[in-house]
DNA sequence: CTGAAAGCGCTTACAG
DNA sequence: CTGAAAGCGCTTACAG
């Protein structure tokens, strides 16, 4: 189980017969080494498979090459995509993301930070999350920062992010184009900010269109599965007839999706339904689900490189995301 | 952007008047300190909001605090879970999972390990994988090591796995009492022992039940959504009527689930359905699905607390999972 | 090109 | 109880 002594930098010197000042030189290749020794150096690391310790490097060098990245529900299925166009983005660079989980808490969130604090990280990812903006802007000053899925002011050229109201509004344009008059809507969570952009453009949506915002024909969900089925059912005993439903987000369209099955509601016969995100497995439902894209992965992968841009302080151009509406088969006309 | 200067253990040290090997035992307690001094140096660390620096605290005491794990496919919705177990189970520890990903290919994961080996881990959380057993046996001998959903021959005690068979026999019996006789299956990658597991599960109830084992029953797919729906295809190509389909996981399930009613072929009316995992969405797809649940954040979880019971060299009780068969509404009886 | 020395920020025997 | 010193495994001026 333990293993035999760690080999390191004075073990190779001595069997190549050359100072570690050397070693370190044809390890880093920062300085011209004679070829001879260069050569005995290099035979040396081979036959003893020896492996640089990073530990030692980073504080020798004042660099960890450890990037900390506070997720808020590593798990989730809208977080797998980012994570993974992080990781993506990282891969061939020396640097490894290193993760924290905030789970959407204010007091978890401080302490994911001060765990990666301590890791010594030489920049930050912080995926959306409840930590004020003033906090945001003073780990800004403490570090490199790029921000995923959220806006913070004064810090917007560090934000990756799609334009929730945008996509929101164009649901339901697109909801309204059909002939869709009573459209309902499942909201996220109130404190996230999200939530109220998306609900913003639903309602501005409504209202260019001269449809009345019916506070009855919305309801507040969680983001997760089973709060969409419980707002359909909210939604069905308030009585108010609707034909098509907006969720915030996909999951919660999964939900909403059930509830309407169980009761013979049809989709899209009978109501169309569209969601927002594009999980993978939107594309599977049944119906394949209408929904607003977010280019997650893209978004997980720009931030990785801008963070290594940030890093080498050279430009970090982050690339213009438009969520796009992505007509599946859950949404149709409205019924006459 | 870039932070002042690190404050360290000697500005402290001067700020309260003592020396930094005294500042460094009230920070960790390994000696009485006189209470006068420990004061001064508790409030110079706050007034400082000092922090240790983790990686010169690993090399001095020659430990990383760091647990690598190597994983497969972060993102992916079965890894989720895995995930967020392993998550909440260090959560509290002094130590904090690093994630390396073998992406699947033997190529990668040497590489992830060899990125998890330079960071200096105190063990080891191998996901899976296609490394051969010898490698395990190997990486074993250098660091603690705990092994999920895999079964290396004289690892077994590491190893933390359902009993793939097992699980994958129960689904097929169920259906056989379910009345059905003809059973189709979506197999997972040949190469993964998974794969394997669960189709022998699946013969082996044909066997017992007296049922022909049908190659023209049986198609090969990739873990992935797409190939559940391809392999429908092909099997209602095949005109080999079938009333049931058992996939080997819930994701080519979903695919399956979309082909047939692509075709206008109900579930569970005309085709029975299950699954293998019990992913968090299989409770919403429509009808939601019959599935072998895999514990997967107990798994996680277990592993977690396994590894740090390993690390101080403490019996690892490893729990005994077994893989339930969650009955939803995606399976019925056999059409007579 | 290359070695000896100092230093990165801590910890931990060692000697009071 | 406590300070000075050595050491963790590297890197990097400094002086040849």
């Amino acid at each position: 189980m333990t293993g035999s002594k760690r080999i390191t930098i004075h073990d190779i010197a001595r069997k190549a017969g050359v100072s570690p000042s050397t070693v370190s030189r044809v390890l880093n290749s920062t300085t011209p080494v004679a070829e001879a020794k260069r050569q005995a150096v290099t035979t040396a690391i081979q036959q003893l498979d020896y492996r640089p310790n990073l530990i030692a490097q980073g504080l020798a060098r004042g660099t960890s090459t450890i990037i900390g990245v506070l997720t808020q529900d590593i798990g989730s299925p809208f977080y797998g995509e980012l994570l993974r166009g992080i990781e993506y983005g990282f891969r061939g660079s020396r640097y490894h993301p290193i993760f924290a989980d905030g789970n959407w808490q204010q007091a978890e969130e401080y302490n994911a930070l001060n765990i990666l604090r301590s890791r010594q990280p030489e920049a930050l990812i912080i995926l959306g999350g409840l930590m004020p903006d003033a906090e945001m802007l003073a780990a800004a000053q403490e570090f490199p920062l790029i921000i995923i899925g959220r806006s913070v002011p004064s810090l917007e050229e560090y934000c990756v992010l799609v334009d929730n109201f945008q996509g929101a509004y164009r649901a339901t344009q697109y909801l309204i184009e059909m002939g869709h008059q009573r459209i309902a809507h499942i909201t996220g969570i109130r404190s996230h900010q999200d939530t109220l952009d998306r609900q913003a453009g639903y309602e501005q949506a409504l209202r260019d269109a001269n449809l009345p915002i019916n506070p009855d024909l919305i309801v507040e969900g969680t983001f997760q599965e089973q709060s969409g089925l419980l707002a359909v059912e909210t939604l069905l005993m308030r009585a108010n007839p609707f034909t098509a439903l907006f969720a915030a987000n996909d999951q919660m369209a999964y939900g909403a999706r059930l509830a309407l099955y169980r009761r013979g509601i049809r989709v899209p016969e009978d109501v169309s339904l569209i969601g927002f995100d594009d999980l993978p497995s939107s594309a599977y439902t049944t119906p394949p689900l209408t929904t607003v894209r977010q280019p997650t992965f893209e978004m997980g992968m720009s931030a990785a490189k801008a963070t290594l841009n940030l890093i080498d302080q050279r430009p970090w151009p982050l690339p213009q995301l438009t969520p796009d509406l992505v007509i599946r088969e859950s949404t149709g006309f409205a019924r006459r």
